[in-house]
DNA sequence: TGAACTTGTGAAATCGGTTTCACGCCTCGT
DNA sequence: ACGAGGCGTGAAACCGATTTCACAAGTTCA
């Protein structure tokens, strides 16, 4: 039924010119006669021709595809964040005739079949969206691999990332509870191994040394971005600083989890503790009392992630990207 | 610095057989002498070979490749539901060495570039994460495209696809709102356009008919899956009929909306009125109160996506697969 | 025992592009 | 006016697999 689709062999025949030149033609190779571009844009044109990939990759070593690759041993995935970055992703990939290849895979071994897949060619650059795994992106670059990776690296490398500005956000918290008259303000951290999760800290950090002073070691608080672990360390908080007046939440589920243990207490939010959480995720606009949290623009990590891909592939020179954050102000502090 | 990956020449001369039994032994044709298999594969072992995708699709005319589409317009990637499909779809194509390419792009023309694409033969299949577009589904099947299509289509097709049991679903939250003892239970429904949204109303009547009454049309109200949407249409419900005492939101985001409205009215849940949402999505498990709600496997249906996707390929017979839901009972009903 | 099949194998064609190379033609400098 | 250099072009090699085809050797059956 489908007729076969046409290849170099019709296209040159019926343009009355040489396969090779149908090649420079489509490939904008500069030095064609003007008259034969047009005649072979035509007939391209009126036949409806698309390049083969496979035999484009096959001759021309390059395959058109990018790996995004996410570490699926925390089912990552399942988490609204990293589904809206790779939709940024491969928007921006697709606009620049590139196609998002998705790895949803455990990255435990750096001979994986992932790394050999990623390793042996196959796609022309890999964009991670987490940062484990050091060994094998260290590999990979190597290689020569483009990469980008989304969150800072830990150590100062020379990889391209793009992140948030998780420090100026935590600072912004930190400091809109301060202005709003907060004497006493704690913080749950969530994962301060990860580098993101140990600049709001220091974002906090900052906050107070602004005002000449030093919160106290035991205002901090590590929870694992869930929402039971903002529940718990928030009730332990109380426990121990009962004059806590507003604390600032690593992300949105534990600064949930953080209201429910300040009501359960009998307290309200924000009248005896404000709080402020970060991602200005779905749950932050829906919950209720509507949470004060940090926008970061996620979307729009994904697109500067895949930009940055794009610009490797030209080789043009490439910078890490840090993207802003904004306070979102609810009703919550 | 990187060697060049071996080829068929490379491996055939190291085992003394031709590239032709290479290929065999590779694609596990039968008929090659046992010695000279073993000889092959230990030569493959020892210099790590990996064929080239590329090479491999233009001989073979097979791509390895699944695309898996998702209407953009809505964006749709964004909601959780869809990227969480998505992993388990992955998970599963890659555990069968195929990989996943993932297309987020406006459908919105049967000539776009992604159908183009997806009739080029660029892709050995395709997922729909949705089942916009009928037209462009409808060419993609005639022209022999393996397709899956998750959620039911519109009319009775042969299409494959899988969906949750929204029927099943939609009745079991209304039986327990009724075995709890509501009197007087309503329904916000989602986009009763889609085939999912009726299903689930379709379920509420069913519940309803097994007592030998029909619920008033009045107590029918049509959202639109968002939060605002839930609010308005409930505090609607509650000013037309203020002796409702259970009601059916068909998603969770709806559900909570509800919950805000009753609560604005004085009223509590479930002690006036008892809610039960539809996925068990984050939001459900994280407001307060708990909502009640219908879980449905969303990993689940990804992955039963994915192997139908195999069996096709393999020429197996496929039927379309519904997914059974589960009631969730939390505090709100 | 000989004709008629199997079976395992390698040489070579093929998939659909890209890229090298050599050639003819034209322009330019002297 | 003549050789050098540049430019546009097509023939052909090439990318790395798969697959067809022909052939030799081994089986089976009459």
């Amino acid at each position: 039924m489908s007729k076969p689709r046409p290849t170099y062999a019709v296209i040159a025949k019926e343009a009355g010119v040489s396969e090779a030149t149908v090649s420079r033609v489509l490939n904008g190779d500069e030095r064609v006669d003007a008259d034969r571009v047009k005649k072979v844009l035509e007939v391209v044109e009126r036949l409806g021709y698309k390049r083969n990939r496979a035999a484009t990759a096959l001759a021309s070593g390059r395959t058109n595809l990018i790996a995004v690759v996410i570490d699926d041993d925390l089912s990552l995935f399942t988490d609204p964040f990293w589904a809206t970055v790779t939709s940024g992703i491969s928007r921006v990939l697709m606009e620049n005739e590139l196609q998002t290849l998705l790895m949803v895979t455990s990255l435990n071994s750096v001979d994986g079949p992932v790394a050999h897949y990623l390793q042996g060619g196959e796609v022309d650059g890999a964009i991670f969206l987490q940062l484990h795994k050091d060994a094998l992106v260290r590999r990979l670059a190597k290689q020569g691999l483009p990469l980008v990776l989304t969150g800072s690296p830990h150590a100062a490398t020379d990889f391209v990332f793009v992140d948030t500005d998780n420090f100026g956000g935590g600072h912004a918290a930190t400091k809109h509870l301060i202005n709003r008259g907060c004497k006493k303000v704690a913080i749950i951290t969530g994962d301060i191994e990860t580098v993101a999760g140990h600049q709001r800290l220091d974002g906090y950090h900052q906050a107070y040394r602004e005002l000449g002073r030093v919160p106290a070691k035991t205002l901090t608080a590590q929870g694992d971005y869930s929402y039971e672990s903002g529940k718990a360390e928030m009730a332990r908080l109380l426990d121990s600083h009962p004059d806590i007046d507003g604390v600032f939440a690593c992300n949105d589920l534990m600064a949930l989890g953080a209201i429910a243990a300040i009501e359960e207490m009998g307290l309200t939010v924000p009248g005896n503790v404000a709080v402020v959480g970060f991602d200005d995720s779905l749950v932050a606009q829906t919950a209720r009392p509507g949470l004060t949290t940090v926008r970061q623009d996620i979307v729009a990590l994904g697109e500067a992630a895949a930009e940055l891909m794009i610009a490797q592939l030209r080789n043009e020179p490439v910078e890490p990207r840090i993207l802003p954050t904004e306070l979102v102000i609810r009703e919550s502090a």
